[in-house]
DNA sequence: AGGCTCTTGTTGAGAATTCAAGCAAGGGGC
DNA sequence: GCCCCTTGCTTGAATTCTCAACAAGAGCCT
């Protein structure tokens, strides 16, 4: 076997065959080539953001989707949303966005349990700083390689991967 | 915007434009999907298996390769380029798999710079008791969703990317 | 042999993420 | 009002990953 869900070593499938479904080559090539062009592309973006940036493409993510919001500005539970982060994690980075002044966080005024985040002037000039490295970077690793009818199969595949796995699609927010 | 590559606020696309190329609104949703849908399988990947076995997916992946590997045994470099991990990443990773007992490093006799990691038979008992499920969750998040067709479609698109990001296509060795 | 460079792998520190609690505020039901 | 439960976010510890520096063997050239 080739790839992280293969059956271990091809040698006990015959005893557990009854009751787990194992996959069929095309259903293994098709998913070791997703497993090995997502963690390559998303390295190779994160190494081009760290490089020039200093800061990592979930960093990258927060910036710019704060930036697209009303008074860049969004709730934390929203913004976690946009980001496909957990909160912790949320509150973690944008706390170092905070101490960089790239990011104010002030309590909501209508649900005193929120917070929202707003993106500062700061924030806005680093963002527009990296967008061009980011997009360029993004056009050479996903859509280069591609042919427009494959760009339009991705985003049908990837949204029905989506559907299943997040049906609300919560991500859809800032669509 | 909606995404992690657009134009910052949409706002100094005019001053830019003539130096950066944009996304496209087709280029930009599929690199939206694209994004989502990585992320969010490997996270539910990835919490499956914490949850069931106690170990993320990047060491099912160690633990997978070396099952499938002549002897159970594969040298450190080889096994970096098949799970896709860094040198550094790889030797931590399987530093914390040696404690646990699932695997053993030796020297590699023919060049003495080299390591041989090697699976042992408690490890591959690990590896067979969580294959079902991670197959399955496999199954459920990227296969399930779609079809035949599209499934084929995957694999050519995830190829064409590889091509572009890895040429040497390192990740193939074992295929 | 000597010396130079490239390859292989490890190490430790720092950064980012996850996990499990924990706390404060909202929203009922009584 | 009071209690209970849920929601929104934060915190700290443990885990994983990245980055830079390092050590040691191999290969090569003179």
């Amino acid at each position: 076997m080739s790839t992280a869900a293969s059956t271990p070593a091809g040698s006990l499938g015959g005893s557990l065959d009854a009751v787990t479904k194992w996959l069929t080559e095309d259903e293994q090539r098709a998913w070791v080539a997703w497993l090995g062009a997502s963690e390559l592309l998303m390295t190779s973006l994160d190494a081009q953001l760290q490089r020039d940036a200093g800061f990592p493409h979930a960093y990258y993510a927060i910036l710019a989707q704060l930036s697209a919001a009303p008074d860049r500005t969004l709730r934390m539970s929203d913004l976690a949303s946009v980001v496909n982060a957990s909160p912790s994690r949320l509150s973690h980075a944008v706390g170092k966005l905070e101490e960089r002044g790239w990011v104010i966080r002030r309590t909501c005024p209508s649900d005193r349990r929120g917070m929202l985040a707003t993106l500062t002037d700061v924030g806005f000039a680093v963002l527009a700083e990296q967008a061009p490295g980011h997009v360029a970077a993004v056009r050479k690793g996903l859509l280069d390689p591609l042919t427009d009818e494959q760009v339009a199969q991705l985003e049908q595949i990837c949204n029905a991967i989506l559907d299943g796995l997040d049906p609300s699609r919560s991500r859809r927010l800032l669509a």
